[in-house]
RNA sequence: GGAGAGAUGCCUGAGAGGCCGAAAGGAACAGUUUGCUAAACUGUCGUACGGGUAACUGUACCGCGGGUUCGAAUCCCGCUCUCUCCGCCA
């Protein structure tokens, strides 16, 4: 959420970057302008009914101490006159606001400056690639499905047995690089001095706000009727709902934390290749970091963040390549973003396993999350990055780590896993 | 699931129709003092939206939403949440 503030004192430089999000921003925003000066006006109005008010009811309140109770019922029905205007006048602010609050949520996110122009996924730039060239597997290579049903790794239609499509069954070792992957992105967030947090996995409402997730992302989630409670499509939403309707002190930030968490997506409108084995599931494991930052820093965080990330990358020793997302591509409430995305060599794709983002204050607006300063309040800056999502990365070993004789594991999991080879 | 109690500022906690944006203590911050640590003393110590070049000033907010009243943190109604006890249970 922009401010309104902002969208005053800077409205010619927000049309402009929007324009980068290929988001026309300019009649709106005047016309929240528009609305905004009449709402100020009747503000004014209405504050000053109340002063008048207030400063009677002080007065009728003498009067009746005194016994004079003529004059006091004198200026009662005049205060009564005063509180219908108000009433009135609040009514209208009330709407105007609605009306506001209305639009103001339909803009997206500032883009950053470095953020490339563009359309679609095309028009991203490549930003860093730890390869010279892909990798090409001989003829009979497999993909990942295959091969997990061959080693007896994941077990699909047991999954569709007991809940549906794209719900697999990790079995045996299948299960158990899983639950190495999860601890060596543990291990490794720690190291690199994040919290470690375990949070619900079920939100309510306002902390599907806070992110972002809602209202317009509503049919992503799975949401528990009964109870009115989302389940989370990333621990970014309970692990940055932390710090909603928080004032922190510039000392404080930044504050890191993660965790890991099963993830859940309905994905409607998936179909095809898109979804096929491991590439699009609507439960994953993932785990997630995220940072409060000041606004000074959060650019630079977010280096720092997708530095990380590609380290994690580099030590599994799997093709990736760093996306600069271009304004078309990126999400709505994200101001940059980097995407990362390994190859899968049988299946010669590219899967996004990592979404590295700087919301800027926009998150932070909407979670009321602000940071004390010297000039008064502002608001801090969120970032998050998946560091790392499981399945695409169990995808990209099976198929770029096949010999005729098994799938070999990357060394770094080997402490994790207790074995270096699935034969 | 049943019964009861409660929700006040960063925290504890008073406040029971006007003198309350809210006592007191603690924490925090600034200053003074003391040889350091510490202590003592003094001061500051909520947020949002308006008006004003500014000093300053208006309004709203005591869980949320209504109501009563000239006037509500305080009374009434509804909701939400928390706690305690009972039941069930990993």
């Amino acid at each position: 959420m922009l401010l309104l503030k902002k969208l005053r004192d800077h409205r010619d430089e927000i049309v402009a970057l929007h324009q980068i999000k290929n988001f026309d921003s300019s009649t709106i925003i005047d016309e929240i302008l528009t609305i905004d000066d009449e709402r100020r006006k009747s503000q004014k109005t209405s504050d000053d009914l109340k002063a008048n008010q207030n400063q009677l009811a002080k007065q009728i309140g003498d009067l009746m101490k005194q016994g004079k109770k003529a004059e006091a019922e004198l200026l009662k029905s005049e205060v009564a006159q005063l509180k219908e205007q108000s009433k009135n006048m609040d009514d209208e602010i009330a709407a105007l606001m609605a009306n506001i609050d209305r639009l103001v949520l339909t803009m997206p996110n500032i883009p950053g400056s470095s953020v490339p122009a563009g359309r679609t996924a095309q028009d991203n730039l490549t930003v860093y690639k730890n390869y010279t060239d892909l990798p090409v597997l001989p003829a009979h290579a497999m993909p990942h499905w295959d091969l997990a049903a061959k080693y007896r790794l994941i077990d699909w239609e047991l999954g569709v047995k007991i809940t549906g499509a794209g719900f697999p069954v990790y079995i045996g070792k299948g299960a158990r690089l899983q639950r190495a992957l999860i601890n060596y992105f543990l291990d490794k967030a720690l190291a690199a001095g994040y919290t470690e947090i375990q949070p619900p996995i079920v939100v309510n409402e306002q902390s599907g706000f806070g992110t972002g997730q809602l209202p317009d992302k509503e049919g992503q989630m799975y949401f528990v009727n009964e109870d009115g409670f989302y389940l989370i499509p990333t621990a970014e939403v309970p692990i940055t709902n932390i710090y909603r309707d928080h004032i922190f002190k510039a000392d404080e930030l930044p504050v890191k934390m993660m965790g890991y968490t099963p993830c859940f997506r309905r994905e409607a409108g998936s179909y095809g290749k898109d979804v096929r084995g491991l590439n699009r599931l609507h439960q994953f494991d993932k785990v997630e970091i995220v940072q409060f930052q000041t606004p000074e820093k959060s650019w630079e965080t977010l280096e720092e963040m997708r530095h990380y990330v590609a380290g994690l990358l580099h030590e599994l020793g799997l093709p990736f390549r760093t996306l600069l997302l271009c304004g078309g591509d990126m999400s709505f409430t994200s101001s940059m973003t980097y995407d990362m995305e390994v190859y899968a060599a049988a299946q010669q794709r590219w899967l996004e396993v990592s979404s590295v983002s700087n919301f800027q204050s926009f998150q932070a607006i909407r979670l009321n999350c602000r940071l004390k300063a010297e000039d008064g309040t502002n608001y801090v800056h969120t970032l998050n990055g998946s560091a790392l999502a499981l399945p695409r990365i169990v995808a990209s070993i099976l198929e770029n780590n096949q010999t005729p004789d098994g799938i070999k594991i990357p060394e770094v999991l080997v402490p994790y896993t207790g074995f270096d080879f699935i034969n």
